[in-house]
RNA sequence: GCGCCCGUAGCUCAGUUGGAUAGAGCGCCAGCUUGCGGAGCUGGAGGCCGUACGUUCGAGUCGUGCCGGGCGCACCA
């Protein structure tokens, strides 16, 4: 058990104690104080005033007069309607240090999933066009809810799902036909083959516009590429791999790990043949050619779940891919990570596989999306930023910093530093805000690397490191030295933690662990000036000083990790 | 037209699920290095929390109207 919760037990037990009979104290009633100075755990009375005539100030005063200290609560004083509990100081603090010395990576985990198969599908980019900093977004928060589904016990499986058949993937080919020879093609660089992709994309998004004639052709494409004919099927499988190779360098550079990748061209037929069966049960029906789920009774319209020319959709393919996924896992829970534009096609196929009596828990994780300051991302109109672009001029500026403070480094270790940093960065600047509310993204401010962003953390865990390196010798849990207030606060933020973790697990708002770190950071760099960790003269407080900050250290790479950055011992 | 989301400091965003004096980063101004890493720290200026009612002990948070913005609503993905 985490101290915190000792903690909480022993509060509880204490009300519950002095309060009587007739009113239950539960653990939600109790809260964290704004300032540490008041307390660290507070229990707001107007509850249980309510039924009472008085005042909640006196029942406040009258409660903490009647509660005496413990093991892990020293003071116990009301403020207004407040009963506040502080913190057992030296207690508190040694159990913490010593939870976190001993559990290390694990410290926060909990047990809340054990048991339960959850399956997140995340990462879900189109073959065929380019990998841009929307896509970023969606990766790394599905890989956090990942990661942080774990620390709670859960049995995940994490499963991205590619798009590469469809109608983009038709206007491709047929661009890359249209506006290369078949030399040039074979002559694009290995490199720059995805790039190419993406630019033809556009290209031939913007040739369709005018011309209309175009339309026609792409939709033969099409066709021709869904019964598999040459030379279209060939090229397709070709300039796939272009696309799946970039899209494994990417995740693995930003530590998305996939455990199964799902393509769209393995479900197709099985959606088809899903959607006959729908249509003989009844479940469906054909309308102006095309079949549709009737989701009128519910409020949720029609839903389309197959072409009037016989071509899937989205939906043909989701549809079997969730009892794909089922079959195969048997997960208690599907999530989807997906943007909130697709909310509604999501509560339809919610809605129809019901219907198709699958009965466990599916969620959409809706997040919102990334624009650019000259408006919406497009690929269609070519208004994207490509990851690897922002990737590379972040490294460009950072590898420059890094020689200025490490003249002595190979370039090598230069460059992988930077790197690090360069998508740490990148990463925490897509997990910092809520992922309901909108990234308006901005090169300029993407490669400032002050204030609440990434480095500033990784900044932080180094320089704890170097503390550490510098002291020469090792820490020692001495909770009794421990006693300037800037500790305390310390303290407290990693006995709350393990609270935050659960909290996410449960929620997923992934931006409340970066919103944790910055403000631990912060408090630490506070400490850092104000407080001299090393002290020459005095041995045993530098050894208790380095306990806390090994803590601080250990805790915060946690949450780094949670996020999915990698942290640095030297930066 | 119907539905969902948003409006908090000049800009970008938090705000403990209805609680204590509304916070942070950037930017601006003034400082800090012969002391563990200055990607840092300290201080300052800057707010009718879009607006009007309502709900109650208490509203940035909940409800309704209005104003302003974004997104979605059948063959795109």
């Amino acid at each position: 058990m985490y101290t915190k919760d000792s903690a909480i037990q022993e509060v509880i037990t204490a009300l519950k104690k002095a309060i009587g009979k007739g009113f239950e104290v539960t653990v939600d009633m109790l809260e964290t104080p704004p300032d540490s100075k008041l307390g660290d755990i507070a229990f707001p009375v107007f509850e249980l005033a309510k039924g009472k005539e008085r005042n909640p100030t006196e029942i406040a005063t009258e409660l903490a007069a009647k509660i005496g200290p413990g093991k892990y609560i020293t003071k116990i004083s009301s403020a207004g309607p407040y009963v506040n509990f502080t913190f057992a100081l030296t207690v508190v603090t040694e159990e913490v240090i010593k939870q976190v010395a001993k559990m290390k990576k694990t410290y926060g985990n909990s047990k809340t999933g054990e048991g339960k198969n959850v399956l997140v599908e995340y990462a879900q980019p189109n073959t065929h066009k380019e990998f841009h900093i929307g896509h970023v977004r969606n990766a790394v928060l599905g890989q956090a809810v990942v990661n942080v589904m774990e620390a709670n016990g859960y049995k995940v499986i994490a499963a991205s799902y590619i798009g590469d058949v469809g109608a983009h993937v038709a206007k491709a080919l047929w661009g890359l036909k249209k506006f290369m020879s078949d030399e040039e093609i074979k002559d694009i660089p290995k490199n720059e083959r995805a790039k190419k992709l993406g630019e033809i994309y556009t290209k031939a998004t913007q040739f369709v516009d005018e011309h209309e004639k175009a339309k026609l052709e792409i939709a033969e494409v099409q066709q021709k590429l869904e019964a598999g004919e040459e030379p279209w099927h060939k090229l397709w499988k070709e300039t796939r791999e272009w696309s799946l190779r970039e899209f494994k360098s990417i995740f693995e550079e930003l530590n998305v790990a996939p455990d199964v990748w799902y393509f769209e061209s393995e479900v197709e037929k099985k959606g088809k043949v899903l959607v006959k069966k729908m249509l003989t049960k009844g479940i469906a029906k054909k309308s102006e050619g095309a079949t549709v789920v009737d989701l009128a009774d519910e409020d949720l319209g029609i839903f389309l779940i197959l072409k009037s020319d016989g071509s899937s959709l989205y939906a043909t393919k989701d549809l079997a891919l969730a009892f794909e996924k089922d079959r195969k896992f048997d997960p208690d829970r599907q999530i989807f990570v997906v943007d909130v534009r697709q909310s509604l096609y999501f509560q339809q196929l919610f809605a129809t596989l019901r219907k198709l009596e699958y009965t466990k828990k599916l969620t959409h994780l809706a997040y919102d999306m990334v624009n650019l300051p000259e408006g919406a991302i497009s690929s269609r109109s070519g208004n994207i930023v490509r990851y690897e672009d922002v990737r590379d001029a972040m490294v460009l500026k950072l590898v420059e910093e890094t020689q200025k403070r490490h003249e002595d480094w190979k370039e090598k270790e230069v460059t992988e530093v930077a790197k690090t940093i360069a998508l740490g960065s990148m990463i925490f600047m897509m997990l910092r805000q809520d992922p309901k509310s909108i990234i308006t993204f901005d090169m300029e401010e993407a490669l400032s690397f002050e204030g609440f962003t990434g480095p500033y953390l990784l900044y932080t865990i180094a320089r704890i490191e170097s503390i550490k390196k510098k002291a020469g010798m090792k820490s020692k849990v001495e909770a009794k030295l421990l006693t300037n207030r800037l500790e305390h606060e310390l303290i407290r933020r990693l006995a709350n933690y393990p609270d935050l973790v659960q909290d996410v697990g449960a929620h997923f708002q992934v931006s409340s662990i970066a919103q944790w770190a910055f403000d631990t950071a912060k408090l630490f760099a506070e400490y850092y000036h104000e407080i001299q960790i090393i002290d020459e003269k005095n041995q045993e407080l530098t050894q208790a000083r380095l306990a806390l900050a090994e803590s601080v250290g250990q805790v915060l790479k946690n949450s780094m990790h949670l996020l999915g950055i990698d942290v640095l011992e030297e930066m």
